[in-house]
Formats: structure tokens, C-alpha cells, sequence
DNA sequence: AATGAATGAGACTTCATTCAT
DNA sequence: TATGAATGAAGTCTCATTCAT
């Protein structure tokens, strides 16, 4: 009957929320955010509707913090792919070669946040975040390319971030299996073949 | 005195039908299906909420009906776009000039159209129909570019089917101006240039 | 184009009446009313929902109307077969037999009937009738049995009634064959030996 | 601060649960089954609307829920008045008191019972059960009368069956006061004159 | 006399959220 | 912290009835 200390409290506050979290997103990717109750939330993190309420004000908020974690990935992501300029090609192929091995760790979520990018409801919510959100993955790409002193680097970017979005989408809603590392490796290729070649004997790249 | 005759039955059901479609349309596309209730469709179409299941069983069948109009538009557009094999640079110019067009001319509709087959409750609902346009969307396109005697045509098809969608993606959910003329141009530059040289001496284009 | 003669729109106005009224039945019978909806009753009768409101105010009308034809050939059947008290025994013989008949013949609209006497609402709004019907049926039965000389006819001519709509309960519903001939003979034999035997060294029959 | 304790929960349901069955019985019973709402049985109840779907899926699972709870009494009952080969004629005669006391106790609830096993829909969707239920009865009946060395046990049931439901009928929708003790010694001693008399020189009694 | 498109009240049902325990 | 019974607003859908033709 002694109180829990003040870490144990937090430790169980962390779990709930995590559990609540994870349930919610499976859920949302599976069936869609209106096609997910609140009671099937709790059922799936083993826990009583009510307590979600403890940690969330509504099934809303829920939603926000998935899209802020997505958000946050983001950015992390950029953080830690910053282009090294002494091998701006192997920067780029390292950061290709780990967006893709996450969206092949955890589909689901990815297929949740681009389908919840397209909702108009939710973009309008979330306009201001994704829309930085979005830009700064633009400069991100327009960057390395710099890097690689690719020509009209700004509308290469532009290729190159809706090429990616659309791999993405037919990888994700595919029923077939879709052959992402092929898919991968060319892509590779294509931007390895922008790169100009500068006083070398080899041959152009289409 | 004498009932309506049948045309003239026939030309009001068909009148309510559209109006109830393009209501339909518009608010699913603004607000998502979800958020959209019957009184709001009955509402914009100007008629009562009644006569909506007069013409259509369910919210359910007004949204297939949509969909299923939509998957036509395709069909047609396939149909009216096959390869000209004595011009098929012009071919699949025309192909990329006619279908940026169709997009912008309703890109309300190819908004919802986009989100709506994102949603995994619809998907799964259409999965059938929509993986089968998609299949011979490909086809589609893999015909196109072997016309062009393009090298590896299946994983430049999937290329360019995945740049579409991503391209469509960024312009229909941009918030700003989506350079969408210098998209296309770039587009088609770079399909060009997928074309092998024939015993010429131009220079390679990348 | 010459206007109809008065008899013409008579003879109309009262085959469309008919065939509304046999649809309603059918339908009031086989599903009950509130499960019939105007529109499956037009159907049925191959006319327009509107025209039904040319000669019955309203579904209740519709029913109001069934009922009184009901109500009303008890009436007739009662007036039709008056106690013959020369020949008393035969009277009842052939009472029997015919309302047998009669069941037997339509057994859809008794079965509607009944099942209509037993619902709260409608008892509600026909009960005088019904009680009238009621208690002039008994009344007849009463008489009958007093021409019979039958000892207690009051209590008899009760248990003849409830035993009647007894058995035409269980026969309407029973999903297997029901004995209805057989019952008939055994209901005829009970009555007959209800009478006294006079002047005979029989034995009295309870 | 804890949580109810399973109990508490238990208990409360049960009590909700038996407030909304027995609020549904009596408005189904006074206006029929499509002439009550939900919001009425909620309002009855005293509870509202939303509770109803936490204890049953819909109106018509309340319905079924009451149909089989009127079935399972006369499981009960008819477990309970087997017959003892000892004393028939004593065990007939409690069986009968037993089951007039029944409807005498709860005419609104064996009223319901009866309209409802009228309704055609009703009757379709519980055949299966009702009909195992009233074979079951007519078997009890006949088991009774072997005992009782009745001649003919087979009529016998079917003429018995058919007139306790008519008296029923009668009983349950009679505006005046059905003389319903007066009825219930007049059916005892007809039964009882059905038992052939043994070790007497006196004649059979039909 | 006849049609059927149109209406809208009102039914059933769902589910996010609250709150007593 | 944790529970789940309870609420009620709001949604989809039905259908008797009206009315212009």
C-alpha cells in the first residue's frame, strides 16, 4: 500500500501512453481514422477507454501526436543525413538506402501518414507542419544535389521528391509484390547519371 | 392531367442524378467522405435527403458510383491514347500533354480521386477494380516506351507511373503555386531523352 | 378522345379498388404492416403509389377497410346461416362445415385477420366492432346450442368459441400438415354428443 | 480512486439490463412492437437511448431476448408438471391451475407473447423455436392423457392445445371480464370426463 | 384517372466523451 | 492510476404522403 515513487508512476504514465499510441496508429492504418473507435483503441492497448482520456484529449489529439511523431522522425531523419561534401554521392546512396530500409521496417506506418497527408481535413489541420515539413525535405535533396553539382538542381529536387512519394505510394498500396530494391538500385542509377562528368574518359550515363 | 410522359421523367431523374453526383463530389473532395453527411450533399444539390436514396442506395453506393466513374475516365483516356507507332514521341507527348490537362481542369475531383484511393477501407472495397487499372495503366505505359524502343521499359514504366502520381501528389496538395507548366516540360524532356540515338550524331542527353 | 361514360369509370374505379385491396391483404398477411410499405402495395396491384390515395385516405384506411370486409362477412356468414330448429343438428353440421370452408379456401386472410385482431393498436381502434362481432358470433353459437337443447349453453357456446379459434390458430400457423379434416369430424361428433338423448335408453353423454 | 469492483458492475448491469427488458415488455405489449420506440423504452426505462446498445444489439434483439425468455418459461413449466403415473388426475388438474395462475399473474406479458407468436415476421424469423417449443407442449399434453388411459390421446392434445390457446385468446382480449375460474372448472371437468371409468359397470364417457 | 419525383419527420443506431467509483 | 456504465448529439436511412403534370 506504500505510494509508488514518483519513477515508478512515470515509468507506468510512459508504457500506457506508448501502448495507447502504438494501438492507435495500427488501427488508424488499418481501417482509417473514422473507421477506428476509441473502444477498439482500448481493446487493442489493453487498457479502459477512459484512461486513454487521462493521457489524451480526444481521439483528435491522438491523431496530432502520431503525425507530430511522423513529423519528428522527419526531421530527425534530415538531421542525421546531412550531406558530407567531401562524398556527396555516398551521403546520398546512404540516405536513400535508410529511407527506404524505413518504410520497409514499418510499412504501416508510412502507408497511415501518406494516407493521412491526403485527407483534407487533416492536411488543413496540420497545413503549417507538413507544409515546412515538406519544404525543408525539398532543400534537403536540393542541397545534396548542390552538392553533387547536378544541373537545375531545384527541379531535380522536385523530380526526385515526387519520384519518391510516388514509389512510395504504389510500394505501399501494391497488392503484388513490388520490387523495391530494384526499384532502389535504379533509382540509384538515375541520380548517380545526373551527376556531370567532369574530364573523365567514362562514358555518359543515361 | 396525363402523367409525365417518360422522357420527361426520364430527363428530371437524370438531372437530380447529376446534381447529387456533383455534390456529392465536391464535398467528399473538400471535406473527405466521413465528414460529409447526407443533409450536406442534399443541401448543395439543392434537393431534400430523401430523394438522394431515390437515385442511389447508400452513401456507400453515391461514393462507388464516383469512383467507378472515375476508373472509366481512365479507361477512356487509355483508350483515346493508344501509341501511334509512326509518331510515338508525339504519342506519348500528346498522352503526358492530355493528362496534365485533365488534371487541371478538375483537380477537385483528381484530389478526392487521389485520396480516395488511399483510404484503406476503399481500397479494400475496390481493390479489385483499382488494381486492375492500375495494372493496365503500366501496360499502358511499358507499350508507350517500348514504341520508343527505350531500354528496361517495365522499370522506366513503374519510373514514370510512380513520378505521375508523385508529381499529381505535390500539385493537388501544394499550398503554393506548384510549377506545374515547368514540371511537364521537364517531363517530357526526360522521356525524350530515355530515347535511344539512332545512328545520329547528337549529342546524348541526359 | 371521347370523354369515358359514367359506367366506364366506374367499372375503373372499382377494379383499381379491388386490386388495391387484394394487394394489401396479401401483403398485410404474408408480412405483416408495418413491414408492407405503399410503394410494395402499388407494386403489387400494378398501379402508382399516387393512385392509391384516389380511393383510400391513407395506409390506416387501407386497413380500416380490410377489416370491415372482414367484420363484414361474419356478418353475412351469421345472417346466412341461421338455426333451422326443425333440423338442428343439421343446421350446426353444415355451420361447421362452411366456416371450415370458408378458412380453408383463403387461409391467407384469416390468417391476417387474426393475427390483425391480436395486435394491440388495431383492437384498440376496432374494438367496438370487434366486441360486437364478438359477442354476436357467441350469441349465434349460443342459440345453436340451445336449439340442441344442450345443457349450459352459455359456458358451451364459450368453449366452442375459444375451441374454434383455437384450432384455426394452430392450423394457420403450423408449418407441418395439420389435421384440419380430422378435426372437423372430431369437433362434430364432441357437438353431437353434447346433445341430450331423449327418449332413448342411451346413456347421457357428458 | 480504484475502479468498481466486478461485483458492483455486475450488479449494476443486471439492473439496466432487467429495466430495459421489462420496459420493452410492457410498451411492446401496450403498442405493439413498431409502434415503440427505443427512445419510449429508454424514457420507460429510465435510462437513455445509448445504454439500450451497451446490453443489446438492437430493437430486435430485444424482441428476441423476450421471446426467448417466454420460451424458456414454459420449458420450466413443463419440466415442472411431469406427470406422476400415481395420481394423474391430480397432476392434470395442478398443471391446469398451475397455468391459468400464469396468465392470470402477467396478462400483459402472455398477451405480448401471444400477439407477438402471431406476427408473421416474428413467426419466420423464431419458427425453428417456436415450433420445437409447441410440439414439445402438445407432447406433454398427450403424455398426460396416456396416463390418464384417455381413449383417442392424439385428438385429444390437439383439441386440448387448441382450446387452452383459444381460451387464452379470449381471456387476453376480452373487453368485459371473462369468467376465466368458471372456464377453468368447466375445462377440469370435461378432462375429467374423459377418463374412462374402470372397475364400473357405468358406460364410457366421450 | 394516373404517375412517380419529391419531401421531411422520425426511426434506429453509433460513438466520443464524462464521471462516479 | 484505472474502469466501464452512462450519456446524447448526430448520423444514415425509411417511407407515408403530396403534387405538378
Amino acid at each position: 500500500m506504500a505510494p509508488k515513487s514518483k519513477e515508478q508512476v512515470e515509468k507506468i504514465r510512459q508504457k500506457s501512453t506508448e501502448q495507447i499510441l502504438a494501438s492507435a496508429l495500427e488501427l488508424f492504418a488499418r481501417n482509417g481514422f473514422h473507421n477506428t473507435t476509441m473502444r477498439a483503441i482500448a481493446a487493442q492497448a489493453g487498457v479502459s477507454k477512459g484512461l486513454i482520456y487521462n493521457y489524451f484529449d480526444s481521439k483528435d489529439d491522438l491523431l496530432q501526436q502520431i503525425i507530430e511523431n511522423a513529423l519528428e522522425t522527419g526531421d530527425v531523419f534530415v538531421e542525421n543525413h546531412q550531406v558530407d561534401y567531401a562524398r556527396p554521392v555516398e551521403s546520398i546512396d546512404k540516405a536513400i538506402d535508410d529511407i527506404f530500409h524505413l518504410v520497409e521496417q514499418n510499412p504501416d506506418y508510412w502507408k497511415l501518414i501518406m494516407a493521412l497527408s491526403m485527407k483534407e481535413d487533416i492536411v488543413s489541420r496540420f497545413r503549417n507542419q507538413i507544409e515546412k515539413h515538406g519544404v525543408r525535405n525539398l532543400n534537403h535533396i536540393k542541397t545534396m544535389l548542390k552538392a553533387l553539382q547536378v544541373p537545375d538542381p531545384r527541379m531535380e529536387a522536385m523530380f526526385l521528391a515526387a519520384l519518391f512519394d510516388g514509389i512510395m505510394l504504389h510500394y505501399i498500396y501494391s497488392t503484388d509484390e513490388y520490387p523495391l530494391e530494384e526499384v532502389k538500385s535504379h533509382l540509384k542509377k538515375r541520380i548517380h547519371a545526373l551527376v556531370p562528368i567532369k574530364s573523365s574518359k567514362k562514358d555518359p550515363v543515361v
